[in-house]
DNA sequence: CGAATTCATGAAATCGTTTTCATAATCAGA
DNA sequence: TCTGATTATGAAAACGATTTCATGAATTCG
């Protein structure tokens, strides 16, 4: 491997000559940067990032959490990350937390140890004053989730407005039993806030809830089918279910095709983050916008570590839309 | 920032000590290791992982192709490679090649210029050709994809075999007008064998193919609304249609049905990945052990890094299995 | 008991850059 | 022509660890 002091031979040069054409710094006559490059590229010389970010003091690469890169909501977001952050010169690192506390906390590491220049979170675990302790070490940039206490920039939708805004729209289509299925994680402030709006909702209307119509920690599309059977058991079943995403939402109604159900004649379903699954299964859901959550997410962090100066608390709020499908 | 001197200072060591002790090495009496150990608290001190990568010549970080992560199949890999990596204290650099020669080009830097240990390749854009060179910087290990002329280990399956054990069971099923609707993607091995097996199936079976019944370029639920509409339009029309992915699959399937259409009576489809949207749409398909390919992948990766020899040619080949629902 | 190991420590070299500081040479303005 | 800025370059000091080498002390062995 060739080191920027072969460089600086070949050429007859210093390293700092060689240095300085490497960083486009102004003060090089035409003639060495000439000389330089042509060495460089008769050595096949590449620099050494370890040794750049050593003295440089950064890295150039960002930690991205999620809790599994397999949840279509989180691919997406990561994908339109990555592409955001290639074109400003930075690297993902994937942090996949599997809804752990530990593994969150493990991955803080990577600040500290200066692995990452910062730090964006997708989805919150541990109580916020884990965190606060890191923001000594590089900015962190909340998006998705949110959390009062966090002071830094965070990026999100108003998750009561959200579930406010589908569950409406089931109470105007007539439903007056409607029942709630989410993964209802208990650090998450997505999920407190969307019960919020749902509940909010329904005590608009005047409309009563009954206890055994929520159905928790359903994420997945094999939740999804669990539930309906727990559903359709109950005596007194509801006419309608609000859901937590399109995976559980596709389930219930998968789950229920298969049982002789007609949907929404026999039960109406309404999704959440209108993935290509709503369309595949037409149902109506709450479509956020991912993309926009993903771009200034990656855009506020870029800003912050190149600002250098510590973030302080901001919030980017962006709205939901509601599109109707012939599952309500 | 407490750097290693700093901590050897408050303990009254030389930095040699210090270092002993954060590595393990032996020699060092528990005495000083607990002086060490006091000082680092009380500073707060953690190492620079610059310093280290720079000093070890290593990074402890492995890149990884993907065309997208959004894509299910590959969000499904990289799942399984982050817990794996982890597990063995590696991080997984995201790099999305978009399915362009030349993004794929550029992440090769990563390794050339020491950011990652090695490279592990789900996807395959450009010419064996391009990689070749970059084998002096760091291990490569292909997985998924597969090349004749990649002189690394490669974990893959038999795409032949799955392809030829679809359609064998299509034409098991008595069809014998078949469609074919997959990406069928220039530089892609796997979709030049699938086709391969595809066409030898019909071969031995001495089952015709027409030109019309090819759909190309499909690669998600979209594009499988869009092949089904191409397909309904036909005068001959197939009554069975073997697609590359369980999304395109599903594409097709709920176009059929949206047409009032009947699967399988009026067209059978079968998937291929045999991913939950499978489970859900009720799809038949050719399943693909994706968690032992990841896993193998990444176990070959870390071996090759921790013995530091050059990788020579080597294949493990997986099988698939066909799972049977109702869309044929 | 002397020689050969093994254990325990530190000084200094090293990894490969970038940055600071010093020094000339050139140029512009009075 | 002298002065002060600007341009161009290199020597040497960082960046923060690990590793090599040297050296003594303690232990084992014949």
């Amino acid at each position: 491997m060739a080191t920027i002091q072969d460089v600086a031979k070949k050429a007859g040069l210093s390293r700092t000559t060689v240095s300085r054409v490497i960083n486009e710094h102004p003060y090089v006559t035409e003639e060495k940067k000439r000389l330089v490059t042509q060495a460089m590229q008769e050595l096949n010389y590449v620099p050494n990032s370890s040794a750049r970010r050593l003295r440089r003091q950064q890295t150039e690469t960002i930690a991205v959490y999620v809790p599994r890169i397999t949840n279509p909501f989180f691919s997406h977001l990561v994908e339109v990350m990555e592409k955001e952050a290639a074109r400003k010169g930075y690297q993902l690192i994937l942090c996949q937390t599997r809804y752990k506390k530990e593994q969150e906390r493990n991955f803080l590491e990577l600040l500290k140890t200066k692995q990452v220049d910062g730090l964006i979170l997708t989805s919150i675990e541990n109580d916020w004053s884990e965190f606060e302790p890191y923001l000594s070490f590089g900015p962190i940039v909340v998006c998705n989730e949110y959390s009062d206490s966090a002071q830094v920039p965070s990026v999100y939708l108003n998750q009561i407005e959200g579930s406010y805004l589908g569950t409406k729209h089931l109470i105007d289509q007539g439903y007056t039993k409607i029942g709630y299925c989410t993964g209802n994680h208990k650090s998450s402030r997505v999920s407190k806030d969307r019960k919020i709006g749902f509940l909010q909702a329904l005590d608009e209307a005047g409309i009563m809830m009954k206890e055994e119509w929520f159905f928790y920690n359903a994420y997945s599309v094999q939740d999804g089918f669990a539930a309906f059977k727990k559903l359709s058991e109950l005596d007194d079943k509801p006419q309608a279910v609000f859901t937590g995403s399109d995976e559980v939402a596709a389930g219930i109604a998968k789950a229920a095709f298969d049982a002789g159900w007609k949907v929404p004649e026999d039960l109406a379903i309404i999704g959440f983050d209108n993935q290509p699954l709503a369309a595949l299964m037409d149902l109506t859901t709450v479509e956020q916008p991912i993309d926009t959550i993903a771009k200034q997410a990656m855009n506020l962090m870029v800003e912050a570590i190149q600002a250098k100066k510590p973030l302080s608390r901001k919030e980017v709020i962006l709205p939901f839309q509601l599109i109707k499908r012939s599952s309500t």
